[in-house]
DNA sequence: CTGTTAGCGCTTTCAA
DNA sequence: TTGAAAGCGCTAACAG
C-alpha cells in the first residue's frame, strides 16, 4: 500500500503539501501540485479514506437504515438518497434492520460508530419516545417515511393522510359508493393515517366507512388473499377495494380470481405504493403513488445539511405528496 | 464524544486493557473486567470504528459492488452476502454502479479505499482483461455471477450453461420442438452462456435451432415487448418460447396479450431468474430459478476466507446449478 | 494479567 | 506557499 509519505519524499514535499493538493489544491503553488499530481499518478497513490476520516472527524459519509435490501420499495429510496448525495460529493452507506426495533437500533448505532455524518433513519418498529430521545442525542439523524410529531422537521415522509384521502376521492369520482379497505397492520402509523385520511375522504361524500368492509392485512400478498376472502364472505356489498399497499392488492386481485370475480368489472382495486409489481398484475393495479426516489433525495438533503450546519430548513421540502396512477383496475360506475 | 481514555481513567486501568476487555474479553482478569465494563455502560461509550479499523489494519468488512439498489435481482444478492457475512462477525457495505464500466471500477476502488478487507464485484461491463488485472492486484476480491477463466477460482456464479440446456430440455420433456428464444443482449456473457447451453440442450434432441427463432432483447420488459412481436411477424410457427430473463418474459406475455394470444395454450413462456415479477404474472410464469441468496452467500464467504486467509478454496461452492419453477405458463404438448 | 510505548495514515494548526 | 509537529482514537507488541 502506497501512503502519502512515499509520496511526499518522491515529490520532495511534505506530507502535508500531498495533503492540501488532494484536498485544497487551489491552496498549492501550481508547479509543486503538478509534480504531486505527477507522483500520486506514477504511484497510483489512493488516500486511505479510514485515516482521511479520523484525522479530519468527518466521513463525508451519510448512513441509511433500511428494513432490507430484497425490496424495491426501500431500493427505490436507498437510489434516491444516493443521488442526491452523489451531487454534494457525499456518500451513502446502507444497513439493513430485518424490520425489528433491535435490528433499527443496532443498525442506527452501527452507522453512527463508522463515524457517519448523518443518518437516515426508516424505523417502523421502534416506538416513538424512543425514536425521540435518539433524534435528541443525534442532531444529524433524519427519520424517513415516519412522522414524528414532536421532531417533524426531523422527518422526511409521504402525508398518508393525504394519500388515504386521495383513494376516496379518486374512487367516489368514479361513481363508487360502497367501498371496501384491507388495512396494513394497525400498529404501523403508516395504516392509521392511510385509513383516517380514507375515513376523511369518504365523510367528504356522506360515506360512513362501514366496519364490515375494513379488514387488517398484513402489506404482503397473503394478507391480502385473506383479508379479501374475509371481506367477501362477510357478503356486503362492495364495488371497490382500497389497499394500503400493492402487494395486498396483488393478494386480493388473487382472491378474485379464484372466486371468478372480474376485476374491475365487478369489483375496482386500487393499490398504494407504486412499486413495479402493480405494473406486472393483470390488469395493470391503478395505484397511489409515493415519489421513494424524491422522499429519499430529499431525506439524504436534510442529514446532509444538518451535518455539515447548512441553514436547517431553507425551504427543503419534507412532507410529499401522493398521487393516481391510472392503469386498468378501477372503473367508472356512475350510472 | 467519549473516547477509550475516558473509559480507561474512570475505571483505572489503561487504554490498552479497555481495549482488551472489548476485543479479548477472556484474556482480562474478571474484576477488571467487570469494573471496565461497569465504567463502559455508564458512560454509554462506544468505539470508534474508524479509530479502530485504521489501528488495527483490518475493517471486518466486505464490500459488495452492484448495478444498483432499485431491483430485487441485486438486492436478493446483496441479503445473501450480508447474512452469510453476519454469521462470521463482519459487516457489509454497498455501492452502486449504474451499470457503466467506469461506475463499477469507480466503487469498487471506492470500496478498497475504505479499507474493506475484500470485495465481491458484480461487474457486467468492465472487459476481461481489465478483470484479470484487478483481480491479480486485489487478491480478496471477488466477482459475482461472472465467469473469468483465468481466475475461476475468484467466480461465484450460475452455470448459465447449465440453466440454458435446463430450459431446452425442460421445454422438449413437455413436447416443444419448435421453440423460440429471447436473448439478453450478446455482448453480456450471460446471454452468450444461456443460449450456448439451450442450444446444446436442443441439439441433445436433435433439434437445431432455427435463427428466424432467435430474437435478442435487452433484459427489460420493453425488449420482450418488442422482441416477441419481431419473433411472431416472421410467421415462422413456434410452441414454446425461453427469455433470458423474467423482465422480457413478461414483456412477451404482454405482446401474445395484445395481440391476442393465448399463454399457455397456443404459446408455452419460459422465464429466467425467478424474480418475484414471476409469480405475478397472469398465468404465474413458469421459470428457471437462479438461487441468488445462495450465490451471494457463497461470494461473500469466498471473499471472507481470502481475507482472513483461510484455507482457500476448502470445498466452497462457487458454481450454482439453476432449477425450473412450475407455475402456469408452459404446457405439455404431448400428443 | 496489565501497562508502556509506538504507531496506523492522514489532517491541521502554527510558524516561517 | 510550505513544513514541522501534534494529534485523531484505537491496537499491538513487548515487558514485567
Amino acid at each position: 500500500m502506497v501512503t502519502i509519505l512515499q509520496v511526499s519524499r518522491q515529490a520532495g514535499v511534505s506530507t502535508a503539501t500531498v495533503s492540501r493538493v488532494i484536498n485544497n489544491p487551489e491552496v498549492v503553488g501550481v508547479r509543486t501540485r503538478e509534480r504531486v499530481l505527477e507522483v500520486i499518478e506514477r504511484l497510483g497513490y489512493r488516500p486511505n479514506l479510514v485515516a482521511r476520516d479520523l484525522a479530519s472527524r468527518s466521513s463525508r459519509t451519510i448512513g441509511v437504515v433500511i428494513n432490507n435490501f430484497a425490496s424495491v420499495y426501500y431500493g427505490f429510496m436507498l437510489e434516491g438518497v444516493e443521488m442526491a448525495l452523489r451531487n454534494v460529493g457525499y456518500k451513502t452507506i446502507a444497513e439493513s434492520s430485518q424490520a425489528t426495533s433491535e435490528g433499527e437500533r443496532q443498525a442506527w448505532f452501527s452507522l453512527l460508530d463508522r463515524q457517519c455524518d448523518g443518518v437516515v433513519v426508516h424505523a417502523d418498529n421502534l416506538e416513538d419516545d424512543e425514536l425521540a430521545v435518539l433524534l435528541d442525542r443525534q442532531p444529524t439523524s433524519v427519520l424517513l417515511n415516519r412522522y414524528l410529531k414532536s421532531h417533524a422537521d426531523r422527518c422526511v415522509y409521504l402525508d398518508n393522510v393525504q394519500g388515504g384521502r386521495l383513494a376516496a376521492e379518486y374512487l367516489i369520482s368514479k361513481g363508487h359508493h360502497q367501498i371496501a379497505t384491507i388495512t396494513g397492520p394497525m400498529k404501523f402509523y403508516q395504516a392509521k393515517d392511510r385509513l383516517k385520511g380514507f375515513t376523511q375522504g369518504l365523510a367528504q361524500a356522506s360515506i360512513t366507512l362501514d366496519a364490515d368492509l375494513v379488514a387488517e392485512g398484513d402489506f404482503h400478498e397473503a394478507g391480502g388473499e385473506a383479508a379479501m376472502a374475509h371481506l367477501l364472505d362477510t357478503q356486503k356489498p362492495f364495488t371497490a377495494l382500497f389497499c394500503h399497499n400493492d402487494e395486498m392488492a396483488a393478494g386480493a386481485m388473487e382472491t378474485c380470481r379464484r372466486r371468478c370475480i372480474r376485476v374491475p368489472e365487478e369489483i375496482s382495486i386500487l393499490g398504494f405504493d407504486d412499486v413495479n409489481v402493480a405494473s406486472h398484475l393483470t390488469p395493470k393495479l391503478t395505484t397511489v403513488r409515493q415519489p421513494l426516489r424524491e422522499i429519499g433525495a430529499a431525506a439524504g438533503i436534510l442529514a446532509h445539511s444538518l451535518a455539515t450546519g447548512q441553514v436547517a430548513n431553507s425551504g427543503l421540502k419534507t412532507v410529499f405528496d401522493a398521487e393516481i396512477v391510472e392503469r386498468a383496475t378501477v372503473v367508472d360506475v356512475t350510472p
